[in-house]
DNA sequence: GTAATTAATAACCGATTGGTTAGCGATAAC
DNA sequence: GTTATCGCTAACCAATCGGTTATTAATTAC
């Protein structure tokens, strides 16, 4: 061990698998929309409305994209109820909730930010 | 108070809060490289080339530009010298190091999910 | 009859992301 | 002489991101 550490406990070594382990990540919540989703969802199932109210910006499209995705990395289930206006519920797996210190992480930075910089 | 908070301990308002500071966070590290550029930076100052060679993938006008915008967000400093082929530095700034919870959470998750979905 | 509702999807558009190739300068190595 | 080096930049291209509008179905409200 060099004395690198010091300096931002990375080493090279370390700095490759947090990297590649970053990478992972932002694979799977790229965007601006999917981590605003499984917010919104973590309060409770929503219906599709529901969702695109909560989450300013987000057009129909975006959001059904996005709801795929989400599906697929088994972060979201989707329910379809068989009635005449059709009715379609969406719910956080248990596995997105392991997702809880990202959000944590990224919402305190992101005060912090809008602090520093953009409420200069 | 609601019992919504036993599902998942976010309120209605709890969530906008939150969503409005994740989309401010994500508004300056979007994209796939900026967060590994400053896990790269975080191990001390590199030279352009280095962290070209250590950030797997990206190809120099990425780069060249992702610097440029981590630089106005005031997360990394640039440093010319005047060398004959030229030598340019970049160091992490002290608000950078604020990302570290992030990093970690990430990082940490990106683990987490390629054993739970990719390594299937 | 007309309008509104829900959860999409399709068509079309522009902006951004990201890659590839080529080039610049001055020097050093072959 | 030729090639390589470094930190970009320009030109060109494809794919993705993301928005808008229109459309669908069956039912309710006016």
């Amino acid at each position: 061990m060099l004395n690198k550490e010091s300096s931002g406990d990375c080493t090279v070594s370390t700095c490759r698998a947090k990297n590649r382990a970053i990478k992972d990540a932002l694979d799977v919540l790229n965007g601006s929309w999917k981590l605003q989703i499984l917010v919104s969802l973590s309060e409770g199932t929503k219906r599709f409305k529901e969702i695109s109210r909560e989450v300013e910006g987000i057009s129909d499209k975006m959001l059904s994209k996005e709801l795929k995705d989400l599906e697929m990395n088994q972060l979201v289930t989707r329910t379809v109820r068989d009635t005449f206006p059709p009715t379609v519920e969406y719910s956080v797996t248990d596995h997105a909730a392991t997702l809880k210190e990202v959000m944590i992480a990224l919402s305190e930075w992101g005060i912090l930010h809008r602090n520093k910089i953009i409420g200069s």
